[in-house]
DNA sequence: CCGCAACGCAACGGTGCGTTGCAGTTCGAG
DNA sequence: CTCGAACTGCAACGCACCGTTGCGTTGCGG
């Protein structure tokens, strides 16, 4: 460890930075089909051959571009109770994808995500490291006795997340103000536990 | 109504049929970038010319092959029991996106409908009629006093499917055999209630 | 026989891809 | 400062596909 101060120094091309500044700008600008290296060459002032030369394909410069900026990070909750840490990281979730600048970027990753091929890897990984941040809501909640500590929070994150994102991409419904809360509750409470207080039994 | 009897016959090219199967059949082969006008055209036995003058774009061609072959269509189950119907519908949109024909065909048509442009309207009016195909289901519960008659089915609906779709599409995770139950329990039940009566209140 | 609708054909300009060869530049080590 | 390696710019190429156009052909019904 005497001369690995900057181990990112000689990985990439010297306008690394513009390159994935002009990456998600077209993206956000103009979708997806519109991303083309060309025309990211161009508004990063780089030869096109700059670009071949570092990143193989589309795909692979997108994916270095959202894992640079950092533009879907996001703070794991902290409010001391199970349902309002879900609600809050659905709630946070969901600007992201509203966001003017994250919305795009979002899609954009999300879309080439589900073709087999391509950036299944970005998409696997990025959701396992995600479920391993929020790992601590379910630790805190479970030490507070407000769950079972052997609960599937896996399928907890998505029931939530799942419902959000078949709405929200699918089945394009515009959200309204309550939808987090209300997924969070059906999602820990069930929709048919209520009922089933009501009506008992008829038989 | 004199002479309509066949209201179809007159839209559309004569090689329609042909067209339509060259173009899934791409689709399935190589997948929605390997799909190309040009392709289906030579492969269909027609030029291309032809195609343009009947559809605009690649993704609506994709949309009316898609219509035409009814092969996203199943059967609305009835088996007596509101969880059991939830589970035979899930386990056949399970086979529907691992089936060697469909589970192209059903990926090419959500990334499409991911984006915000094109095919949106397809996804969207897709999934709202399989919705309305989907309410006997309630409908019956409900008659049955299986769930209270102002449940949000929808919800539930996204609950169930939400999941699938994340997990199957996103996180890209093998499917256990009773995911299917697993899932529908979940969501009827809660993931939290079982707890909630074993641990009522501690404070 | 006529007219219409659909089709085939050949070619066009355009865009973006991904590659190549060569020459120029940057930058750090010695 | 010098030198070499790494990096870049530039110009051009072949390729695939796009979407369009004009014109001639086919076939069928009235």
């Amino acid at each position: 460890m005497s001369m690995e101060s900057q181990p990112e120094s000689s990985r990439g091309p010297r306008a690394a930075e513009a390159i994935f500044q002009a990456t998600l700008r077209l993206l956000m600008e103009r979708g997806y089909p519109g991303l083309t290296i060309e025309g990211v060459a161009e508004l990063a002032g780089v030869n096109k051959t700059t670009i071949y030369r570092w990143w193989p394909c589309k795909a692979a410069l997108l994916q270095a571009a959202v894992l640079h900026a950092r533009i879907l990070d996001f703070d794991i909750p902290d409010t001391g109770c199970l349902r309002e840490d879900l609600i809050t990281l659905l709630k946070t979730v969901m600007g992201m994808l509203h966001g003017e600048d994250t919305g795009p970027v979002v899609r954009a990753v999300l879309r080439v995500a589900i073709s087999e091929d391509e950036l299944a890897d970005l998409s696997r990984n990025f959701l396992a490291d995600r479920l391993r941040r929020e790992a601590p809501i379910f630790t805190r909640a479970a030490a507070r006795g407000e769950m079972a500590p052997d609960m599937d929070t896996t399928l907890l994150v998505d029931l939530i997340g799942g419902a959000f994102w078949f709405r929200a991409l699918f089945r394009q419904l515009g959200l309204e103000a309550d939808f987090a809360q209300r997924v969070v509750d059906a999602a820990l409470n069930g929709l048919g536990a209520g009922t089933a207080q009501l009506i008992p039994r008829t038989g």
